[in-house]
DNA sequence: AGAACACTTGAGAAACTGTTCAACTAACTC
DNA sequence: GAGTTAGTTGAACAGTTTCTCAAGTGTTCT
């Protein structure tokens, strides 16, 4: 953080204006960076991506993720706890699902953008 | 990593398959991720909505998001190898922009998707 | 040439992240 | 009740990240 003003020279005042307008609140912009975080670890993009297909429960994905069960239960805490993802318990199982359908659509859309672009 | 082999017991081996269909292949699921990770830092993120509205130089970007040069120019290093943004040399001055359009629509979606959760 | 400006870069510190391990809960089985 | 299985949780550790500070580059100005 910067100490009393910003000491930095303005070259451009009305981009700024400008840009003012499209960007976000800052705890938007927060929100907004924590989503993206979650997402921006290939472990729980992975768990995402399953869950798009169909719901699990955590030893299928473990399993699938050739990881643990305690390394994925607690990547399952943090995407649950964003209201990504919801479970719900069988017996002693826990089958997880995603939390809504329009996530599928915006993983896809992110593959996609990576997809085309050279 | 495990060990030699995944020692989790296997429930569901047709959801397996499925989900095996939808995911990316781990190289793909590492730059999806990589990707992901880079908005999901609050600087990069409010670097990439400002540079949506239009180019700017870093000073510009410095003031408006209240850092220092030094902290934009690193992240603005990260954006650019990840070849999300380009930039052209004018004088002393170095103007920055989006590398493609349709990193704004993806950011827009992102938005949109979070806006509309509840 | 020398000073000023816009920006970049490397190193270091502080904070954060993801995994593993061990201990735990809760449900089912014998 | 004792044992097993599915899953959660907390602590600890290794690795990563982001900022700051100081030093550097290259361009403009006088």
């Amino acid at each position: 953080m910067n100490r009393d003003v910003c000491q930095v020279t303005v070259i451009h005042e009305e981009r700024l204006e400008k840009a003012r307008l499209t960007m976000q609140a800052p705890e938007e912009v927060a929100d907004q960076a924590g989503f993206y975080k979650l997402l921006g670890d290939p472990t729980r993009l992975r768990l995402l991506q399953a869950l798009a297909a169909t719901e699990m429960c955590v030893c299928d994905l473990a399993a699938l993720l050739d990881s643990t069960l305690s390394a994925v239960s607690h990547q399952l805490r943090l995407l649950r706890t964003a209201g990504l993802i919801r479970y719900r318990k069988q017996g002693k199982m826990v089958y997880y699902r995603l939390a809504d359908g329009r996530l599928a659509a915006v993983l896809l859309e992110g593959q996609r953008f990576m997809a085309e672009r050279m």
